[in-house]
DNA sequence: TTGCACATTAGAATTATTCCAAAAAAGACT
DNA sequence: AGTCTTTTTTGGAATAATTCTAATGTGCAA
């Protein structure tokens, strides 16, 4: 599934690894970044680690979010998704493909720029999310 | 609950006007803008029209979301919210006071423009929401 | 090597929302 | 009004994603 070398150090600093956090951890980074569901998630997960459950995934997910290392996307009220690239970006779903795509801001703009926001606030996250379709409708990745 | 003559006329294009469906409108547009969940809103409907069910407030919500007379506002996992504020805008979760304010472009700001999208992509809709503090939480409205 | 904190598991519970099938209401036409 | 037709409402059941629970397993550290 995944070439041998190819794994970049799965470690999380104060995050004990085990080998399913490890592996959950592992699929999202060194597998197809489409933003799978949990569902989506443990199917993958069990190639490596058969006998996992989807309560371990939902766990294991859980204190990843938490410590920053993968991020949770949703769209609408759809099944949450999850992300491992940790730039500021938002989610393009293509509703022509299914297929999600990151969006970055253009260089130098940051999101608090652009918005009139009442004075004093503090930002702690936020999530931008654009639904639509690609005319254009082939390309490879 | 209302001023007698406050009524904004309760029309919407193509839509037939049932009680109910005046009546969950009426306390979008006319009710205090804090983007109610269903379930806040029928508590709201009951006042002028008791015996109106959850899952009437649902189809009403349904159908005027459908016909661009409200918006769906959702923050993460969390219940669906309204919104009869049809600019273009975004939502901030303040989590000190619980309380939601819609949150504009800076003028002349268009999202397209500020973000990197794939080539020939149309956007049919999108969200911003931001969760966060507001510091100087001393503000009546 | 035993103790203990933490992690995983299967299955039950939760909860927002949707579905269903029957009753009620709204129009349209007489 | 009275009949017919279509749409809407309704209570309750069903759904589905996620969370909870309580039991079992695991891995270090004393
Ligand atoms: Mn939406
Ligand atoms: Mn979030
Ligand atoms: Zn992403
Ligand atoms: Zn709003």
């Amino acid at each position: 599934m995944h070439s041998p070398d190819s794994h970049t150090h799965l470690e999380i600093p104060g995050l004990r690894m085990t080998k399913q956090r490890k592996e959950v951890y592992r699929v999202l980074v060194d597998g197809p970044q489409d933003h799978p569901t949990a569902a989506q998630i443990l199917e993958r997960v069990k190639c490596n680690q058969p006998g996992t459950s989807l309560a371990t995934v939902y766990n294991c997910l859980e204190v990843l979010v938490e410590h920053n290392a993968i991020k949770q996307v949703n769209f609408d009220r759809e099944s949450s998704r999850y992300c491992p690239n940790l730039r500021e970006h938002g989610h393009f779903h293509d509703t022509n493909s299914g297929q999600i795509h990151d969006i970055t801001f253009k260089p130098g703009i940051q999101l608090a720029d652009i918005l009139e926001l009442p004075p004093g606030t503090s930002i702690e996250e936020y999530e931008i999310t654009l639904r639509g379709k690609l005319k254009t409708s082939e390309q490879s990745s």
